[in-house]
DNA sequence: AGCACA
């Protein structure tokens, strides 16, 4: 098997990352990076000793990460070309979904040891202060955005330094795009069929600097009811 | 290099 012997899965693992940039831009990063090639479930990416510089991206089936796996190795992503492969295990959020998720018990040892002491702790210290039960902040921190990708499953296309955009207001101008897009580093120019409303090419210096505005804009909303779906356009 | 879900 060509990534790193790891059987396909619905949730790719991506190493090599840069581990200066902070977690949230990072989560922010590739979900708009990575948002193209199908429905993202959840982005995982935590900056422990032992995590940081990796990152799990869970899309809604295995196609979509397939084609990341294939479209996205080694691209160059802060300066680093990352590293990507299918995740050895099943995430929970999937799990959670298809019903199958057990809270994790089984764990490696020491941090089985670890949170049933600190779990003591908790009771004791519960137990001292007469304090009611705290429930152990459930936040509902993920991402599940979804976006609405119009017409049917289209083939991933590889980086490329056009962007294609679709779903937009069909009363999007390209003066409009113009002003979202120079912002960004390489921008050359905006290009818009008039016979095909709802779509737009934007094309930039290079693969990267389109990766970037791609990354920065995906989602990004004209009106309410068009969040921008952003890929690369085909070569 | 490193496969988690706080």
């Amino acid at each position: 098997m060509l990534s790193g012997d790891v059987p396909p899965n619905q949730t790719i693992y991506i190493k090599n990352l840069n581990e200066k940039i902070k977690k949230e831009e990072l989560k922010r990063s590739l979900y708009g990076l990575f948002s193209q090639y199908g429905r993202i479930l959840d982005v995982v990416a935590l900056k422990t000793p032992k995590l940081r510089g990796q990152a799990w991206i869970v899309y809604g089936d295995v196609t979509a990460a397939s084609a990341a796996v294939r479209q996205m190795q080694n691209f160059p992503f802060y300066d680093k070309p990352m590293r990507i492969q299918f995740a050895k295990t099943k995430s929970d959020c999937v799990s959670k979904a298809d019903g199958t998720y057990v809270p994790r018990e089984k764990k490696k040892k020491q941090e089985e040891k670890a949170e049933r002491r600190r779990k003591a702790e908790e009771a004791t210290t519960a137990a001292a202060n007469g304090a009611s039960a705290q429930s152990n902040g459930g936040i509902p921190t993920s991402q599940t955005s979804r976006q609405g990708k119009p017409g049917v499953q289209e083939a991933a296309a590889a980086p490329n330094n056009i962007l294609f955009i679709q779903n937009l207001p069909h009363e999007t101008t390209s003066m409009m795009l113009q002003v979202l897009f120079r912002q960004y580093p390489g921008f050359k120019e905006v290009r818009m069929v008039e016979a095909k409303p709802g779509i737009a090419f934007v094309e930039f210096g290079d693969d990267m600097q389109s990766s970037i505005a791609m990354q920065a804009l995906q989602g990004f909303k004209i009106t309410p009811q068009n969040p921008m779906s952003i890929t690369y356009a085909k070569k």
